[in-house]
DNA sequence: ATTGACAGTGAACAGATGTTCACTGTATAT
DNA sequence: ATATACAGTGAACATCTGTTCACTGTCAAT
């Protein structure tokens, strides 16, 4: 059993039972009859640095999942060198360092289309941050909601499109802030 | 103890240790004396259809992080009723249903950026996919790396920036495809 | 041919883990 | 006051799990 293949069936078992397998699952997913196999092999993806055992001696999937990072590419002029400096992103990291409750919102229209933020992309919210200047915010003005820039100048609050085609809103009656925008997610299919 | 604050400290468990605890921690985590009253409270997780029971009787954290996705937001002019459909999306699932190996990018540049990627991107890019017309490719041209649309028209591939400030590439000597853009994440900080 | 490294087998065992049962205190409603 | 549901305690136990040990076969190098 060769380590590639191992990695492959293991981010597999933890994609479907978000878990490791036990040494005994181990054995029949890599096909061997007995533990010990598996427990051999274990010690390999450790000591490669895939896996890693916690406090109470437990596995962790410490790099199962860092998908590797290849570098800068320059999205204009193609790239006199690419240096392919292997930084590991573990995306669940990446994405899930935030404390308290987040939420997404699926954006529809084309106000923010010079932030770059489109029809479909998934904006992740973050409620319990307080929004500074140029944050990009979700915002319920007189009950309504919109995606928009945020600005507040001499205590009054703006909320500016990224759009010329769009005016800014002034709100009047209500301004609720539903969170600042900590990240968009775009999938193609 | 309430299921809210169970929740939350079981989510801060995950993100550290990368699985669910065991009775006997979720005891020490929850502030029991007693197993048993954190296998009652798991209990009612379990029916609220937050974790549950997989294959073998193992605890899994189901729906432990689906961010609520609360609907659409028109990013235009604001929304008429924002109508609060709760879907959950797992990020992981979301993000991670890709069989083989992908690997990560990050941008620079703006050649794309009438495709809304931009700067300091990360791009998702998938190796094993055979690139249609209109895909976003990762793709080494005379040896050097670009970002840009894929078109093959008459045999002959073209390389299209999304902005007019630059030129389009007919690739002459080499052309490989890296691979198909599947994804875009943005992090704001 | 002999050696050594390596991949896998099979059995054994201490300790951890999930689960059950009977019990206690405490708040709430009748 | 009384009953009832509920949150938590403490102990018990069969089973699972990680780990160790001794052994077998196979391939490559000497």
């Amino acid at each position: 059993m060769k380590l590639d293949d191992a990695i492959k069936k293991l981010r597999r078992f933890y994609r479907f039972e978000k878990r490791l397998p036990t040494y005994e699952e181990m054995s029949e997913l890599f096909g061997f009859s007995s533990k010990n196999a598996s427990f051999k092999l274990i010690a390999k993806l450790i000591e490669a640095g895939i896996l890693e055992k916690g406090d109470k001696g437990k596995l962790l999937p410490k790099n199962l999942f860092a998908i590797p990072h290849l570098g800068t590419i320059k999205a204009g002029y193609p790239m006199p060198a690419f240096e392919a400096h292997h930084d590991n992103i573990d995306l669940f990291r990446y994405l899930y360092d935030v404390q308290g409750d987040i939420y997404f919102l699926t954006v529809s229209g084309d106000s923010m289309i010079d932030a770059l933020i489109g029809e479909g992309d998934k904006i992740i919210v973050d409620p319990s941050r307080t929004p500074k200047n140029g944050d990009i915010v979700a915002a319920i003005v007189d009950n309504e909601w919109t995606v928009k820039y945020y600005y507040k100048r001499n205590g009054a609050v703006e909320l500016v499109p990224a759009n010329k085609n769009y005016p800014v809103i002034y709100p009047r009656e209500s301004l609720e802030i539903g969170g600042v925008i900590i990240s968009v997610i775009r999938k193609y299919h």
